[in-house]
DNA sequence: CCTCGATGAGCGAACGTTCGCCTACTGTGC
DNA sequence: GCACAGTAGGCGAACGTTCGCTCATCGAGG
């Protein structure tokens, strides 16, 4: 069906070795004739190389796995895409795997291994520390991970948390707000701690603390995030600003916040975070802590491919966060 | 540094032909007591087929290639996660490959052949026609995509476009509205074509025809969708109801509405489409036509595995939509 | 006792490449 | 007229499998 080597070499006339190097372009090889008519024939017949073949032989599949927990998710997606696209742009293909609650880590990880994937790029968020992956992944291939892998040894990719909520309380603060509460994503998570412990520092460095009343933890869904606004402004009705740790929360946050006949942001403020596209058209556009998405995809798939190439490479890499300041947040 | 199936037989006491034939669940080809040992020898040493190898003389790679133009957009990559999972259900694996500005389609696809995928899913609404797409799929592959091909003969799967503009129709006429308005996505597109004519016949049948003043093209985008609304209720004050046809552009538009002034839903109703999952967290929660992009995924995977499978799969296959009523259309 | 049909296991070939090494030819310098 | 270097291209082996065929052994039936 697929025309081969041989095809090519018998139009052309010469072994099928002999066109394997001109079409790789082996140059010292072959005069200058004999290369344009192997050239000829590949073209004329439709020669596409057989990358399992070569790979075989090779001992190298250029071919990276991605290892996703949720990628309708935009932010996992956005990364994905990047990534793919930045390994494509090497040569390597980009072979998904996803890992959910009916099929485990390590089933994800051994059909990777299958395929001899040259390296493994890791984004699931919520198998954090999880020691069933982290298993898995133990051994030579390189891996370059969006979370923390339990046992440690794996590369990470993020952007700098601390400073999210350090940005976060200090444009609130700036602000003029002084009661100001935040909603978190599930306290076990590395992200969420370290969002916590910037925001939190910052406050307290400008003498207003963080109570324990104002804190608020949901699942980083719509809904999760429009519950814990409420129970937020329950207990403690004289917040003014509110900082949720992902935009889809803050989104049920506005919604929320809304229903609760507030006034926006006028009455509260919400800072975001991530900076997901829908964030500029919610009502009020809303202030978050932008997330560099793709740069992370597009490093870490140039990261992985960077180790697999034979480099050494830093064990943390941080990308930096930025405040987009939009209308959901103002005076109090 | 991968054990080979050598190294299993050689710790089993067998041949490797052997050892492949237990391993691959040949029954009738070895006692109780070998295959036992070989078993054992497979588990100890952590062997790990070789899925290229094993591609080559098979003939299949036992992978389907996913061909996206961007899947950073929910709903493609709703499809693109549906369709992979379906795919590792059946124990294929899910190459993905995108198409944008800078790579054109024939790369793309041309990658997808190197590693001999035994078929293609294609979800490029943005290529819609191309021919340099359809070019590049011709041939004996197994192809399905969600949008057409330039060319013909490539099954396609989808949603009951027509129904999605005659539900939302239905559903304002019912509601009691006269003067209603849409916002439609690039002219070109069939999805675009048959949305508004199956909106269109539904208003005609009423004995409410819609005038061309009520149409705003728009380009999917927020922004779009922010201003052709803006456009429509320039040209025409008198507006009480807009159809969407997608929910990101629907979000625009109730940015846009909110903007005049206007109290929705009591002003002005709006009927989204696509149904993602922010439709119900907007203010207000958004009407909106449901299309089911994971179920399409999953079909289209299957029907993809089917195709190579050697069976014969319909040529057209159409999901149903469903009206999904929210509060963000009430009567004039 | 000889043959026959199972059963268990080995063997060779093939899949489409890459890569290092070998060989044959060509022309140059003495 | 001969050794020698350089160049063009061929050849064999290997990568890790699968699969069909062959072969040896064994117990049973005549």
């Amino acid at each position: 069906m697929y025309v081969s080597l041989k095809d090519v070499a018998a139009r052309a006339g010469v072994s099928f070795q002999t066109a394997s190097k001109v079409l790789n372009g082996h140059s010292r090889v072959a005069s200058p004739s004999t290369r344009e008519r192997i050239q000829r024939a590949a073209a004329e017949l439709g020669y596409v190389p057989n990358a399992m073949a070569r790979g075989l032989v090779r001992q190298a599949s250029v071919t990276i796995g991605v290892l996703a927990d949720d990628f309708s998710d935009q932010a996992v997606s956005q990364f994905v895409l990047a990534a793919q696209r930045a390994a494509a742009s090497h040569g390597h293909g980009a072979l998904i795997s996803s890992v959910h609650a009916d099929i485990d880590a390590e089933l994800a990880v051994r059909k990777l291994l299958e395929y001899r994937v040259d390296g493994i790029l890791v984004a699931a968020p919520s198998l954090e520390d999880e020691p069933q992956l982290g298993d898995a992944l133990r051994g030579p291939l390189p891996v370059v991970s969006i979370n923390r892998i339990h046992g440690g040894g794996v590369p990470l990719i993020g952007s700098d948390h601390a400073l999210t909520g350090t940005l976060a309380a200090q444009h609130l603060l700036d602000l003029g707000h002084r009661r100001i509460g935040t909603v978190i994503g599930p306290r076990g998570r590395q992200v969420v701690r370290r969002r916590t412990r910037g925001f939190r520092d910052t406050l307290r460095a400008a003498g207003r603390p963080l109570p324990e009343r104002r804190i608020a933890e949901a699942d980083w869904t719509y809904d999760g995030g429009w519950a814990a606004t409420h129970r937020l402004l329950d207990t403690d009705p004289a917040i003014t600003a509110v900082f949720v740790q992902n935009d889809v929360m803050a989104m049920g946050a506005l919604k929320a916040l809304h229903e609760r006949g507030l006034r926006l942001p006028a009455d509260c403020s919400v800072v975001g975070c991530d900076d997901l596209s829908f964030a500029a058209y919610l009502v009020p556009p809303l202030t978050t802590v932008r997330i560099p998405f793709e740069e992370t995809g597009e490093r870490a798939a140039t990261l992985l491919l960077d180790r697999i190439g034979g480099k050494q490479i830093p064990t943390r890499n941080l990308l930096p966060v930025e405040l987009v300041v939009r209308e959901s947040t103002t005076s109090p």
